[in-house]
DNA sequence: TTGAAAGCGCTAACAC
DNA sequence: GTGTTAGCGCTTTCAA
């Protein structure tokens, strides 16, 4: 029995009896025998180590991506090992070379990393395959998963203006997310589809955040006129203009409708519960993960598109209602 | 220039003219060269690689848990892979095998991995080094980082006798993870300081979700005589708690006083906020990140401890208050 | 169906 | 200070 015959029977390779293959197996069992990775990726040129890169954003984003990402790397082949990396935008290279240093076989880049041509270029130079997560620029650059955020953007802004809402803030998210862009750019659809004028001194900056959220939302509801509802760009934000709201002795929805995007656990957990835009992360980094794969495992029939979109869909719960309705 | 003298450049090596190492470092940057880590890893008999294993708890608990031990992974010399694992309870091996398989060096158990023997046995017999996190039995295995639950759960027990209450119900986690136990013992503790009888049936057993917390918190909320504050061992329930009581005409803390569990986001984001319990997941994270990596570095002094009590910290806010208050 | 030899990319140990 | 040799644990030839 040489090394090699017990490598054809523990990796189910052809040219091995049965009956050897069963000892072998057997054997292994007993010892608690497994094989060394690191031998197997020296030869395989391969890490089985996929990467997941993100930006600190909201915990429940995070963990649908990753659970989004584990739940196709299950059979164990593949390992996920997450890389988050803070302010991608004033340093692409960093993160190029952390990622390069990291020994991957292939890496999901969610926003903003996504949008970083500096880094794609480095990715590409070294031939790191790559998986894009809902980016904003150059969508026909790798595989590319998406939602369409001004489409979303637009479902919920017309959402507010159907019910008769005109003077409404808008909370931006943080300008280096290309998301933020690409909502507000739906908001304006919205608006101009019904010939409303946007007032642009109700549009604030956040970044995404509670904190910051709370802050701005404050600043537009001791306006004078105050607007009759808020679309923030995220339900963090969204969530943090209701308390903003609350302080001030406002009502939600009867005062100040707020609708939020994400469809976070916040936004159902929140009171009143928040109307939202959900975006299928799950779903996208599923798939995005699956591609990659696919790619990795050279079985891309070459045929598939490399971008797919997925459905965005707008949830109407109790944050927003006509202004002053009971 | 043999390859020997580039190893010996490239890792800082002594032995290497400043002047060599200078052009070696310049033409490594020059060719994007990065060293093949399975082959460093197959000599080195290390694969640089720390594994994380949690249940699928709260998103918030999660990626505190990740931050805390990428903080002290950060030299970027390791590399975290997540691998939460549901239901260890009914299946450890299940879960050995699958640590054991995924060729890491120490692995990081959050519960209730960490209070499984038969998950630590076969770690143990396999040599794979690991630390845990907040284990409830068996305090004496293997390096443990801990928080005192029971004293927690006295505090913030007795925080709410302290206000006058005396129909208290209780909203237990999920009864496998020890946790839940170990809080349930402080709470008895306070109300037997004060000679306080506990009801016994006003203890109903959640699992640490907002969907069944919302569920049995209505069952205590609909009983006569009505408790008039709940204690839910978990912040998600304690909010779902919080919404069975809205949902019921009840104002919070007027009617009912509630207090949670974790500080997690959702308390400070909920309406009121939630008196809580901070445990400091991200410190108690990288704490067992960093005994760990020192054990795995041969750097433990031998001196240190192997288990280390971080202290909670209880925290006063909104949803207490004494019974019947404005 | 099985085995022997060679080598994946790197570095420890030992010359020089 | 630098080079040579050998080998980490596994699998791919190719031969038996």
């Amino acid at each position: 029995m040489t090394p090699k015959t017990v490598s054809r029977a523990l990796n189910d390779a052809p040219h091995v009896s049965e009956a050897v293959r069963q000892k072998v197996k057997a054997a292994a069992e007993e010892l608690d025998y497994h094989p060394n990775i690191a031998a197997q990726s020296l030869i395989a040129r391969r890490s089985f180590l996929i990467g997941l890169t993100y930006e600190r954003p909201s915990p429940s984003y995070v963990v649908e991506l990753q659970n989004g990402a584990l739940g196709r790397l299950e059979d164990g082949r593949y390992r996920l090992v997450v890389l988050p990396f803070s302010h991608v935008a004033s340093r692409p290279e960093e993160l190029g070379r952390l990622l390069l240093r990291a020994g991957l076989d292939g890496i999901l880049l969610a926003p903003p990393a996504c949008d970083q041509p500096a880094l794609l270029n480095m990715l590409e130079r070294q031939k790191l395959p790559y998986a894009r997560i809902t980016p904003h620029s150059e969508l026909d650059r790798g595989i590319v998963v998406t939602m369409d955020e001004t489409a979303a953007g637009q479902a919920v802004a017309a959402h507010l203006l159907s019910m008769g809402h005109r003077l409404i803030g808008i909370v931006l998210g943080d300008p280096s997310h290309a998301a933020s862009m690409g909502r507000m750019e739906g908001y304006r659809r919205a608006f101009s589809e019904l010939q409303v004028p946007i007032d642009e001194s109700l549009i604030v900056t956040g970044d995404f955040t509670y904190d910051v959220g709370y802050r701005v939302a404050r600043t537009l509801l001791i306006r004078s006129p105050r607007p009759t509802a808020i679309l923030a760009q995220n339900d963090d934000m969204a969530v943090a203009a209701i308390a903003a709201a609350r302080d001030l002795g406002l009502a939600v929805p009867h005062d100040l409708s707020v609708a939020g995007f994400d469809n976070s656990e916040v936004s159902r957990t929140a009171w009143p519960q928040l109307t939202t835009v959900n975006q299928p992360v799950r779903q996208m980094a599923w798939d995005a993960a699956d591609r990659l794969i696919a790619a990795l495992d050279g079985k891309s029939d070459g045929t598939a598109p490399l971008r797919r979109d997925h459905a965005h869909e707008l949830l109407i719960r109790a944050s927003t209602a006509a202004p002053g309705a009971p």
